[in-house]
Formats: structure tokens, C-alpha cells, sequence
DNA sequence: TGCCCATGGTAAT
DNA sequence: TTACCCTGGGCAG
């Protein structure tokens, strides 16, 4: 799934092309039965929390959507893309083989200077490609809803969440979660004292939305290994200072990851060793999913574990763990 | 073509 | 702790 930077980026693509518009509602697939009651009015807001995004309509109400680990949205219309999607585009140039979503280069985007049909799915990978039929485009996969404007759409595919709520159910929603670094001026207060509550590893603390909102399984391993810390210890054993300095780990990587959507936790390299981690997708971080490699900085076997049932990679010797 | 896997989360046991 | 939901990409055969 897409960790918080990718919902922060799907909120600002709502922003940009959706707020302010009248929208028609619809469940391609069927099964989202809310769309009566949102269709035909107009989004007055769009904003992200953690891995929950809402789109507030002018009846009050608002859409909530959580893409859980399949969810995605496809874009489509006569968009301009921002400097930070085709940023992001750019870099990927994949193509999905599936479909009208084709693969992007820097030039097909260089050439983006008028608004032009446009499709960009946002969700478990971005990718971008030039929309060459029809707008609207018809649906592709088990779309759950359409929100079309005059010359936008957007298709939510796989959503764990998918519901119209009351504005008292946002709060609720809210009130549940941790501190979100691009939401909360005061996180990092919020973040220590709710983490300070809990003897739970931190492994698992960093992984649990009521005490930080936005963290998954990717980023999770990454800030254990960048702060060397131990993913078993008492998350309440550690001193403040790492436990600040965690919090600061997580504000500066969630800004790069929604200035280029991706996940880019391996800053200190050579330029080299960076070109090289950046063209394998595979290959980009200091543990995850890289079981059995050896460590880039100590040549240990990087260790597969499992931690609440999720995957957890960590290098033994750089991290502390003693079998 | 069919199986496995994935950046989540919740309900049931 | 396990079961289950949601969808589609990758890969072995």
C-alpha cells in the first residue's frame, strides 16, 4: 500500500483538479452504494491524514477512503500535471502493459505544456502515460467509484474504506489517529507522549496509526535501520532523544517521499551508488526486502523476521539484535 | 493460466 | 494469533 506520502499526494491531486467542482458520483463496480448521496454536489475540500483521505462535499459530509495494501487511484483528463508529479513521472518511465496507462518519459511530459488527456494512477506505484481515446476513459479493473468532473476523472480501485461520512465521524476518525507530520504543528509532542504509553517494541510502535499516522511496513524498517535501533526494544525504554530523533527521521523522509513519490530512504550515498539504487526498484533501501543480502554498511546478512504478522527486515549487527 | 505476493486493517477465535 | 477482505503484477510451468 501506499504509506502516508502517497495519500498526501493523491489529496493534492484532488486539490488541484477536483475542489471546486461540481462532481458526478458513480460505482462502475456496484458495490459503493454511498454514491447517491455525494453525487451531483461539489467537493469544497481535500485532505489527507496519515493514510486516510477525505474529500468534504458541500452537503457536510465527506468522502473517506482508505486504499488499504490494493487500493489505487487512476487519474484522467485534460490535467497539468504539477512540477512534483512530473518530478516523480519522470523518474519512472514504466509501462504497465495494461490498458490505456502507457509509459512516460521526461519528454512526453517535457511536452505537457498545454492541458492535454492525461492518465496517472497514484497508488501502490505511480506511473503516468498520455490518455490517446476518449474522456471519459472507459473504467479499467473493479472500479469502485468514478468522481468525473467536467474535464477530470478519478476511478478508486480496491479500497479497504470506501464510505460517506458525518462530519462528527471525521472527528472520530481523527481523534483515533497519531500525529500526522504535515497535519500536526505540535507531532512531535504528541508523537513522544503517545509512544512513551506503550512497552510494545518499537517495531511494532512505529507501525501502529494511534501513535503515528502514516507509517507502514517500508518505512518502518528503513528509520529502524537509518536510527540503528534495536526493532525489539520497549519503544517506552527509549530515551527521549531517539525517540525524538525518530519522530524528525519521519517528518524529513515523508517530505521527500510527497515531493517525489517515492520512497527515498537511502540519502549519504555516492552519486553513483544512488543512480544505481534509484534505477532498480528493487534495490533502493538499506533493508527492506533485501533478506539474506548483505548490509551496505556492515556486509552482515540483512534478517527476515515477521512482527505482527508483517515482514520486518533489519541487519543484526548495525541494529543490536542479538538472537 | 494459475499461483504467490504485496507499502493494511479489522473481526473473529 | 489467525482469517479474511480488497486487486493486480510477476513469474513458473
Amino acid at each position: 500500500m501506499p504509506e502516508g506520502h502517497s495519500v498526501h499526494r493523491i489529496a493534492g491531486q484532488f486539490a488541484r483538479h477536483f475542489v471546486g467542482s461540481k462532481c458526478r458520483i458513480s460505482s462502475p463496480q456496484g458495490r459503493f452504494g454511498d454514491a447517491t448521496q455525494i453525487d451531483g454536489r461539489t467537493i469544497v475540500r481535500s485532505y489527507a491524514v496519515g493514510k486516510h483521505l477525505f474529500l468534504e462535499f458541500d452537503t457536510g459530509d465527506s468522502l473517506h477512503v482508505h486504499l488499504g495494501i490494493f487500493g489505487a487511484w487512476d487519474f484522467a483528463g485534460a490535467m497539468q500535471l504539477d512540477d512534483t508529479v512530473s518530478a516523480a513521472v519522470g523518474r519512472m518511465g514504466q509501462t504497465s502493459g495494461r490498458g490505456t496507462v502507457v509509459g512516460a518519459h521526461e519528454d512526453s511530459l517535457a511536452s505537457i505544456g498545454a492541458p492535454r488527456r492525461t492518465r496517472l494512477r497514484m497508488g501502490e506505484h505511480d506511473m503516468v502515460g498520455v490518455e490517446t481515446g476518449t474522456f471519459p476513459p472507459d473504467p479499467i479493473g473493479q472500479v469502485r467509484v468514478r468522481i468525473l468532473t467536467a474535464d477530470a476523472v478519478a476511478d478508486l480501485r480496491g479500497p479497504t474504506v470506501c464510505e460517506v461520512v458525518s462530519v462528527v465521524r471525521v472527528a472520530e476518525i481523527l481523534d483515533d489517529l497519531g500525529p500526522d507530520p504535515l497535519v500536526d504543528r505540535k507531532g512531535e509532542e504528541r508523537f513522544l507522549v503517545r509512544v512513551k504509553r506503550t512497552a510494545t517494541p518499537i517495531g511494532r510502535a512505529l507501525m501502529n496509526q494511534k501513535i503515528v499516522a502514516g507509517i507502514g511496513n517500508v518505512y518502518r524498517a528503513e528509520m529502524l535501520f537509518r536510527a540503528r535501533l534495536n526493532p525489539f526494544l520497549a519503544a517506552n525504554a527509549l530515551p527521549d532523544e531517539s525517540l525524538r530523533a525518530l519522530w524528525r527521521d519521519w517528518v524529513g523522509l515523508l517530505k521527500i517521499g510527497v515531493k517525489t513519490g517515492q520512497m527515498l530512504t537511502m540519502d549519504g550515498l555516492t552519486p553513483a551508488r544512488k543512480r544505481a539504487a534509484l534505477a532498480n526498484r528493487d534495490d533502493r533501501h538499506w533493508v527492506y526486502r533485501r533478506a539474506g543480502q548483505p548490509c551496505r554498511m556492515c556486509g552482515t546478512p540483512i534478517v527476515l523476521d515477521i512482527m505482527e504478522a508483517r515482514k520486518l527486515y533489519f541487519c543484526p549487527t548495525c541494529q543490536g539484535v542479538t538472537a
